[in-house]
DNA sequence: GCAGACTTTTGACATCCGTCAAAAAACAAA
DNA sequence: TTTGTTTTTTGACGGATGTCAAAAGTCTGC
């Protein structure tokens, strides 16, 4: 739970009174390798910080397994459009790794916003940086070659090679396999 | 300005002090067809309201122009990253036709949002909105030929085939010009 | 240490798409 | 209309990358 406030407080300074409805509302749960948290179909009722471990949010294209993102310690991680909307989620949510995890639902959260306007801002900031992650991500991916993805994603996310089986390394660069194996042994 | 509220009350009500306030610190500016709102190195200080008209932001890529949004009526553009950062804009934003538009400098709307929760939520629920569109138009694009991301593009944004240059949206797509010409011609 | 499962690599081949260059078409201005 | 400019199309070609298939490597549990 503390790593939890220490995050949150790097978006946004909290007062004690937030942080005591905070705590009040987030939950841990510890995950085994492999489970499913969340099944396309499904809707995604919560939202998750990873104290510990890591997992994946993936979903099928034709016949394949396309994984879209990872998150690792201090991410949030949900099916976002779901949480968000509603609607049955079009993506699973995978462990990669036994993990630790606290969450909230989204009844609880849109409580917490509506009472503690810092905590909207906070989630307003946090909204604004996970933008431009995804913008930086998109615009790295147009537009260049195999090569070129695989070099970026060593520089700034090297983590995720260390973590991450190839296959599911591969989608999220939007390569083949093969490719991407091929690349990494020319450098 | 009657637009642009009608607008912001479609993400959150807005109550009649907020919207006194909104009213003062937005100003409205007409441009003439391809002026520069932003160049590439410039801070970008404002966030724009289309009214009438559309632009497009896009950056250098070796010696090519890449465009990566287009912006229409009712669309709330500028370059992010620089708005939210304050860093020198890597894209470049301009005018393809004609265009009213509204805006607000950062300071203005950081001063809205602490006065008033209720703008600080509406931003919070657009960017939810913002960031779901992108996430869309990212996962639209990974695996995807050029003739299915054109009929996807025909689906759900006509519009900017209506309005806007091949080339532009050849590399909106991610795509050569070349390649969407013929695309094009085969559908 | 061995059997079975899963992951990664390697090879052969086809194809989609980018590039370069030129023609055609559309548009604008005089 | 005529002329010049910009946009779009067409053609020829090569290369990067996907696909299928099989081999090699790694991991796990008994």
């Amino acid at each position: 739970m503390e790593q939890l406030f220490a995050h949150l407080s790097r978006y946004h300074p909290i007062s004690d009174a937030a942080r005591q409805a905070v705590a009040a509302c987030f939950r841990e749960d510890v995950h085994a390798k492999n489970d499913m948290l969340i099944t396309q179909g499904q809707v995604c009722r919560r939202l998750y910080f990873v104290e510990k471990g890591c997992l994946r949010g993936y979903y099928h294209l034709e016949d394949k397994e396309v994984t879209h993102w990872f998150g690792f310690e201090r991410d949030f991680v949900t099916s976002f459009h779901s949480f968000t909307t509603g609607q049955p989620s079009v993506e699973n949510i995978q462990l990669m790794e036994g993990a630790v995890l606290w969450s909230v639902s989204r009844e609880d959260l849109l409580r917490l916003l509506d009472t503690f306007h810092e905590l909207e801002r906070l989630v307003r900031i946090a909204y604004e940086k996970y933008y431009l992650r995804l913008e930086e991500r998109y615009v790295n991916s147009q537009f260049r070659t195999a090569a070129e993805r695989y070099e970026q994603l060593l520089e700034q996310a090297p983590h995720i090679l260390e973590r991450a089986p190839l296959g599911y390394v591969a989608s999220y660069l939007g390569i083949s396999q093969e490719t991407l194996s091929r690349v990494r042994g020319r450098i």
